[in-house]
RNA sequence: GCUCCGGUGGUGUAGCCCGGCCAAUCAUACGGGACUCUCGAUCCCGUGACCCGGGUUCAAAUCCCGGCCGGAGCACCA
């Protein structure tokens, strides 16, 4: 009781050191937002938007919005399934929200904000091409829309809205200055006409905000106080705050982090991903192979582990290139104690030993600290891992873990001559005890590994099928969770060394 | 090309705003030792960094200037 106490409180003092403190933060007033685009699941990267400003948060007693920005229902079309895949995963990752909010769903909402720009004479409507328009741009230029009347602007919407012009044909660009040092900034696109289903709203909508636009206003309408997003999105708060001074609000906090590579995966975007599971070379989203949230979850690593990780690479802005050596280093940490030990021998040799003076159960260790004990057959006839048969040579006296010490007799024949059921000093330590496996006691298993298409093939003890869904570690392999069991076979997920 | 941003041990990070307590934090990695019938875990011990050059100052990782290197944006994508 006393341990806990002590554990719990432990804890909370490192959470506050986590991450560094937050600009003009006050204790109970922070809103904060985690705004994706469903167009696949979460991976690494959309986990460390929800997990720091969901870490920020409960830092300073505030408020979390999940907001989706799904305004693109042709570029960046989202999936009708990553909706919830991305509320799972939050909560999975120990991320609660205080509000789901969906962009698409509120699209009137943004149509009035984008009314009063036009009457203000902020927007107008541009019936310029993207490359004529590029050209004004370039030039620093006005274009000879820029300067519509706003009662002519506001006919020319209402016909857009309602279908009186084709895609391309027009768009409405918010005023910012023609003249801007940096050509990005100068009057962009804040409504164009995408003639497309949308997975969530279907036909409702032909005009649709971009995401610079929709994210503007509802940043200030959710009282978003800090924003916390990667540094692509720089220039969007440049340009976002043209409408907030027209509207005369309060631009959030910003903080803008880098990118992240994962020495592992490399580059890996989620239109990407997708087309490679298209393709086949991953078997879907959660192909232990990719870094989805869903396929770590796969894996059987702990959230708790994924959120330290995530936490460790801080809110810098430069990039960071970091090993997944990191995550597994924190995650071994978590599932080492509770892990159960089981014997898997992959690319199995079969070898028999001679003058066994008996068939023996003996009794192993379950869990590292001793506490729960398995039991294997000890006979004549057992598999040996390949990797270990090959490296041994005639002669060499290696312990058969827990069970008895023998000789290799014969590297050709596959024999093996019994010594003691002892340990003796002949065996090098370390390097000579090596796990085996009775076939009586053998099932047939089958791990797939962490790189595509990476799988083992072997036998591991039928104790394991009792740890089905667990992760458990494979002596001398690597940690992994065993995804399906029944009395015959064993399939599991790599997890880490 | 134009605009903006960054550069702390092998890797990631804290500190930089408000110069001294920084011969620089923490984690991971690596090396050594102890323990262990797993090449795992644990416990000790150790290695290792302020991009370069100027300037300001009694004092600079921290402020200023220049250079070099890296990155982001410049879409009717998010």
């Amino acid at each position: 009781m006393e341990f806990a106490e002590s554990d719990r409180k432990e804890k909370e003092e490192t959470r506050d050191k986590k991450l560094p403190e937050l600009p003009k933060a006050e204790k109970g007033k922070v809103v904060m937002r985690f705004a994706p685009n469903p167009n696949g699941p979460p991976t690494l990267g959309s986990a460390r938007g929800m997990v720091v400003n969901d870490e920020y948060v409960k830092m300073y007693d505030g408020k979390l919005i999940i907001r989706f920005d799904d305004t693109d229902p042709r570029t960046k079309r989202p999936l009708l399934e990553a909706y919830n895949w991305y509320i799972e995963d939050a909560e999975w990752l120990g991320v609660k929200p205080h509000e789901v909010v969906y962009a698409s769903e509120r699209i009137p909402i943004y149509y009035e904000y984008c009314k009063k720009l036009l009457e203000m004479g902020k927007a107008y409507p541009c019936f310029c091409s993207k490359e004529e328009f590029k050209k004004y741009r370039d030039a620093g230029v006005e274009c000879p829309h820029r300067n519509t009347p706003a009662e002519e602007a506001l006919e020319v919407w209402e016909k857009m809205l309602s279908g009186e012009y084709k895609e391309g044909e027009v768009v409405i660009r918010v005023k910012t200055d023609m003249k801007h040092k940096d050509p990005a900034i100068r009057d962009w696109v804040a409504f164009r006409i995408i003639e497309a289903d949308h997975p969530l709203v279907g036909d409702a909508y032909i005009v649709y905000p971009t995401l610079d636009f929709e994210s503007a206003i509802e940043d200030h309408l959710l009282g978003i106080t800090h924003i916390i997003r990667g540094k692509d999105l720089i220039d969007s708060e440049r340009r976002q705050r043209y409408i907030y001074d027209y509207f005369g609000w309060e631009y959030p906090v910003t903080k803008h982090w880098g990118r992240v590579k994962i020495h592992e995966f490399g580059k890996l975007s989620t239109s990407e991903i997708r087309k490679r599971i298209e393709k086949g070379e991953f078997e879907g989203w959660d192909d232990p192979a990719l870094p989805t949230i869903r396929a770590f979850r796969r894996r059987g690593f702990k959230a708790e582990a994924i959120r330290d990780f995530l936490l460790s690479l801080g809110v810098g802005e430069n990039d960071v290139a970091v090993s997944l050596k990191n995550l597994y280093a924190e995650n071994r940490k978590l599932v080492d104690r509770e892990a159960s030990r089981y014997f898997f021998v992959w690319d199995a040799v079969s070898v028999e030993i001679e003058g066994l003076p008996e068939v023996k159960k003996v009794s192993v260790p379950r869990k590292p600290d001793g506490s729960e004990f398995r039991e294997l057959t000890g006979s004549s006839d057992i598999l040996l891992s390949g990797d270990d048969w090959e490296r041994f040579e005639e002669e060499d006296v290696i312990r058969l873990k827990d069970f008895c010490t023998v000789r290799v007799k014969d590297k050709e024949g596959k024999k093996l001559e019994f010594l003691d059921w002892e340990m003796l000093p002949e065996v090098k330590k370390g390097r000579n005890i090596v796990h085996w496996l009775s076939w009586e006691d053998a099932i047939v298993c089958v791990v797939l590994g962490d790189k595509p298409r990476l799988k083992w093939g072997g036998f591991v003890e039928k104790n394991a099928v009792s740890d089905a869904g667990n992760v458990v570690q494979f002596e001398r392999f690597a940690f992994c969770r065993i995804e399906y069991a029944d009395e015959e076979r064993l399939r599991a997920v790599y997890t880490h060394p």
